[in-house]
DNA sequence: GTCTATAAGTAGATAGAC
DNA sequence: GTCTATCTACTTATAGAC
């Protein structure tokens, strides 16, 4: 390959280097943990030299924020799809809750942003908040909305039964996937799904009557 | 204090020793998290030499097991108390979910431990596993049984059920209390407990009717 | 802007005196 | 059994060449 003076082909620098780096810190926080995370391992696995991420960032704690903040708000945003769910809520209710379950369970990059996320919310709280703010505050607010829209189900605090529904899935998530207890309280994510919808919305839950 | 030969008073030595060495290892690796903890400060904490530590156990790894083990089985073992509730559903349940998440969320120490038990769940899977067993798994066995004991609910799956009333207590305490979300998605704990007993036991649940 | 080389400090773990 | 002193490897961060 010749080079040329200043080509697009090596025009990559500057803008491409912060990204290939962030991608690097991604790898080896995830992986390790904030304490367990090596700059010089961020460098290498970036495909830069150490030198040159303490050129784009103060230091490993800036770094850090910057990645985990990044994540929270591009990578992770929703845990369900982004317009309002419609329709009957037996049909609506297990939907919603199978789609959030897939959705964490199957990707092995959120669990390990979730685990670094709880792991290091006592030394950084402020980002433990972010992401309250980008996963669980907007999976609450939607549910809470689609509850009040549907007074027919005569629940007395749509808000608190919100949480009910995803608290019940995050923990299920932790317990069975995070907390590899799978085979110590087995337990069917269609099972919990359908009891939740009964209690909610009630095969037999016919108003008061 | 003049020195005895062999007297009880300097008798503390091995036996102590390890207890201080626990003592010193369950502040450093709660306050700081397996890769963030010294052995250093863990001798300095349990005011022992370094030496000292590593001739009671093998290395930080093992140190750190023994510790993690001893602490789910030891001091964190049930949310609830030790005997099966007994009594009316809306008066049980209630008082239940008040207790765990009281016990949950005023002992600082057990945050603590939940923390870094998930930050560290990747690298050390049976650890979280122990806790699983000493943890969650009691308490949903616990309400499993009760539920079960009632018939009178009508509950077409008490052990699901059991799932999402521990579940969403656990999730509260995660958002609310670990995640530093109580300014974010707030929620008063009591409403909680009120949503979930009325939807369970059914302030207005008279049975199919 | 990016690199190599290195400074300064701390990590886990052990040898050997007592 | 417990200590002090030490070894080696690795840590974050930077200086200076290009």
């Amino acid at each position: 390959m010749a080079r040329i003076k200043a080509g697009e082909a090596e025009r990559e620098s500057s803008v491409d280097k912060v990204e290939q780096i962030l991608q690097g810190a991604m790898q080896e926080f995830l992986a390790r943990g904030y304490a367990g995370a090596s700059m010089d391992r961020v460098a290498s696995r970036a495909g830069v030299s150490k030198a040159t991420v303490y050129s784009h960032f103060q230091d490993k704690e800036g770094l850090f924020k910057t990645l985990i903040e990044q994540m929270a708000t591009k990578r992770f945003q929703s845990v369900f799809g982004n317009q309002p769910p419609e329709g009957d809520p037996s049909v609506v209710l297990p939907k919603l809750a199978k789609a959030a379950l897939a959705q964490m369970i199957d990707d092995q990059e959120h669990r390990a942003f979730m685990r670094v996320i709880i792991g290091e919310s006592g030394r950084f709280p402020e980002l433990a908040q972010v992401c309250v703010r980008c996963l669980p505050k907007p999976a609450i607010e939607t549910v809470t909305q689609y509850l009040t829209a549907h007074p027919e189900l005569n629940l007395p605090d749509p808000e608190a039964t919100a949480w009910i529904l995803i608290g019940t899935l995050m923990s299920f998530m932790n317990v069975q996937e995070m907390l590899h207890g799978k085979e110590i309280v087995p337990m069917e994510s269609d099972r919990l799904i359908e009891t939740l919808t009964y209690l909610i919305a009630g095969t037999a839950n016919p108003k008061t009557e």
